[in-house]
DNA sequence: CGTTTTTGACCGGCGC
DNA sequence: GCGCCGGTCAAAAACG
C-alpha cells in the first residue's frame, strides 16, 4: 500500500555467491571469501582479526580460503576438503555482483566460537552503516532508534548509490536454518531464490538498537549446508548462548580440527540429539550431491559431536558484539 | 497481552 | 523501456 519503504538504498543487493554445487560437498570447514576482499580486510570491517595464515580452523592445510571465485572460477577445495564454495561466479544467470566474504563452518558452531576468541574490536569499525537507515520506517520492531549513522543517511539518498558493506558469510552444514549465536533475532521476511527450491529467509536482531541483519538460506546444490551472512556490527551484548556442553564438545572438534598454531578454538557447542545434524565430512555422496533434501536430523548422524540446534556459539563477531 | 512468524505486495536495481 | 529478482515492509495470524 502506501507506505511500503524501499529496501535500503544503501547496500547493494548482493546475494550474489553461491555455493559450489558438487564442491561444497567437500565442505567441511573453512572459510572463503571473495575475491574482492581479503580475509583480512573484511574480518577487519567486522573487527574480528582472524588469523588468515595458512592454518584454519579445520585440520585440513588452509583453513582458509582465499578464493577468487570470479577468476578461478571456483568452488575452491582444499586438498583435504575444506572448502569452500565459490561466491559469485558468474552463474550465468544474472547476479554476479559482488562477493561477500564466506566462511565455511562445520555444524554450526565453529566459527561462531573462532571468532569468538578473537575479542577485540570496536564496533566503531569504518562503516558499518546502520545498514539501512531505511529502517526508518520502522517496522514494528526494531526501528526506533537507528544509529545515527549520519552516513547512512546520506548514503539513504536516492541518488547515491549504496555502499556496499562488507558481510560476512558462513557456510555450515546443519539441518538448522536459524543458527543460534547469542542474539535474539526476528525474521522479517522469507523469499524464494531464483536457482534454488530452498527459501531465504531475512532477519534483524530484535535489539531496538541494533540494525544488524542476517539472511540465512540453504545451498540448492546442497541442502545439508546452510549459509548465514551477516550485515552489520551489534552494537549491543549478546542475550547469552548456551554454553552447556561446551567442554566435551570443544574436546572432541579441537582435535581433529583446530592446528596447534591456530587461534582459533571450537567453543562450546552444545549438543542436541536429535536436532543433530551431520558432519560434513562423512556425508554419504547421497547427501553430498544434493539428494535429498535433509529433512531429518539423524540422518547422518556423525560421528563428530554433532551440534543439533544450530548453534554458532559464540559467533558473533567482536565487533558486533560491542555494546 | 506481547512478541514473533507468516505472507503478499511493493520498491529499486540491474540485465536484456 | 521492460521484465526479473532481491530485499523489505506491514497487516494478520500464530504462539508463549
Amino acid at each position: 500500500m502506501d507506505g511500503k519503504r524501499k529496501a535500503d538504498p544503501e547496500f547493494i543487493a548482493d546475494s550474489s555467491w553461491e555455493l559450489g554445487g558438487e564442491d561444497v560437498e567437500n565442505l567441511n570447514h573453512g572459510y572463503l571469501f571473495g575475491s574482492d576482499y581479503k580475509e583480512s580486510s573484511i574480518l577487519s570491517e567486522f573487527g574480528w582479526n582472524i588469523p588468515t595464515e595458512s592454518s584454519g580452523v579445520c585440520g585440513c592445510d588452509g583453513g582458509f580460503v582465499d578464493l577468487d571465485p570470479i577468476e578461478s572460477g571456483l568452488p575452491v577445495s582444499s586438498a583435504d576438503g575444506c572448502v569452500l564454495a565459490g561466491t559469485t561466479a558468474p552463474r550465468g544467470d544474472d547476479t554476479s555482483r559482488s562477493l561477500e566474504p564466506m566462511v565455511a563452518v562445520e555444524e554450526n558452531a565453529t566459527f561462531a566460537s573462532a571468532l569468538a576468541s578473537n575479542p577485540s574490536m570496536s564496533s566503531s569499525s569504518s562503516e558499518d552503516p546502520a545498514e539501512k537507515s531505511t529502517a526508518s520506517g520502522g517496522s514494528s520492531a526494531a526501528a526506533a532508534a537507528n544509529p545515527p549513522a549520519d552516513a547512512a543517511s546520506k548514503a539513504k539518498k536516492k541518488g547515491q548509490k549504496r555502499i556496499r558493506q562488507p558481510r560476512f558469510a558462513f557456510v555450515t552444514k546443519s539441518e538448522i536454518d536459524h543458527l543460534e549465536d547469542g542474539y535474539r533475532w526476528r525474521k522479517y521476511g522469507q523469499k524464494a531464490v531464483k536457482n534454488s527450491p530452498f527459501p531465504r529467509s531475512y532477519y534483524r536482531c530484535t535489539n531496538s538498537k541494533c540494525m544488524v541483519k542476517k539472511r540465512v538460506e540453504r545451498s540448492s546444490e546442497d541442502p545439508s549446508v546452510v549459509i548465514t551472512t551477516y550485515e552489520g556490527q551489534h552494537s549491543h551484548h549478546s542475550v547469552g548462548f548456551p554454553r552447556s556442553g561446551l567442554v566435551s564438545q570443544e574436546a572432541a572438534f579441537a582435535s581433529p580440527m583446530a592446528p596447534s598454531n591456530s587461534q582459533f578454538y571450537y567453543p562450546r557447542l552444545q549438543t542436541y540429539p536429535h536436532e543433530n545434524s551431520l558432519s560434513i565430512s562423512q556425508l554419504p555422496p547421497s547427501i553430498q550431491g544434493k539428494g535429498g533434501e535433509s529433512g531429518h536430523k539423524g540422518q547422518e548422524a556423525s560421528l563428530q559431536p554433532s551440534v543439533g540446534e544450530g548453534l554458532l556459539g559464540d559467533i558473533v563477531p567482536p565487533g558486533m558484539r560491542n555494546g
